[in-house]
DNA sequence: TCCAAAATCATACTAAAGTATGAGCTGAAA
DNA sequence: TTTCAGCTCATACTTTAGTATGATTTTGGA
């Protein structure tokens, strides 16, 4: 509320310039209509101006909720992956089967043959106590082991 | 834009009705200085009657993000599922793929074929512009046509 | 009522995934 | 140095996934 004072300061010396001004210069070399123009147009200057700061206060809160995957940041639970005994090369794997990737993409990622892919899964499979690839991914991404 | 013509022309009467109180009552009856006042007053006013309405447009924006939590407020886009043409069918078989079935457990669960369900999928990946059900998942989750 | 879309299923494929087993290589720890 | 876990790869196989095509039946809406 400190602002209130600071505003009606302002507006005190403005009254106060206007009626120094009117024993001055503007009330002889005009005519009262355009005097009174000028208050006017001044002060609803000033009234948008001040009034402006004062609503402003009373924001609109304009929630907008946005779906967003934690893909960021998104760390490895490394203890789980020690659990289950999970290799570093295994979870490499695992990572790019959790991306969409068939064995074959995955084996060109990791430059590695289709065949050690699929060793690589199988066993992952088997620590994961799972039989498809689908499930591996929902598990992982269950146990943090993927984003 | 059509508000600032209404505000201005509510500024355009309250001069002529100042003009008008100007030679009947109020100028006879009080000194210059209140009269002056009066306007700057009256203006004030309007200007943060004027200004707020303004203001008021400045909505203040707050984006909340919200995590995807996998099975809590979850609402299938519907719209997504239009614009891509997804039957009610291909979107059963979708969210069971999407926990992990295979092609066999799916039929069962829906009580048709495997032959059906492939048919389902085939269409699905060829809707969702994807090769596997690996990648259907993915863009179906992206998509909010599944949890 | 009539029709197009949806749903169902089949056959016959090809492709990919997954399993099982064995083996060579390597680096680090015992 | 030996041992062992992890990584690599191969062969051979079974299973599941996915494609292509065609047919029949439901069904929701003009």
């Amino acid at each position: 509320m400190k602002k209130v004072f600071i505003y009606g300061t302002v507006l005190g010396f403005l009254i106060l310039g206007l009626k120094f001004a009117e024993y001055r210069f503007l009330i002889k070399s005009n005519s009262f209509e355009v005097y009174a123009g000028l208050i006017a147009i001044l002060f609803a200057i000033v009234g948008i101006w001040g009034g402006s700061k004062f609503v402003k206060k009373k924001e609109i809160l304009v929630v907008k909720e946005v779906l967003v995957q934690p893909t960021e940041n998104f760390s490895v639970n490394e203890n789980n992956l020690k659990q289950l005994g999970i290799s570093k090369r295994e979870h490499d794997v695992l990572m790019l089967m959790a991306q969409g990737l068939s064995n074959q993409e995955v084996a060109d990622k990791l430059f590695v043959s289709l065949n050690t892919v699929k060793t690589h899964s199988s066993k992952l499979f088997e620590k994961l106590n799972v039989q498809r690839r689908t499930q591996a991914v929902q598990e992982a991404k269950k146990l943090g082991l993927v984003p």
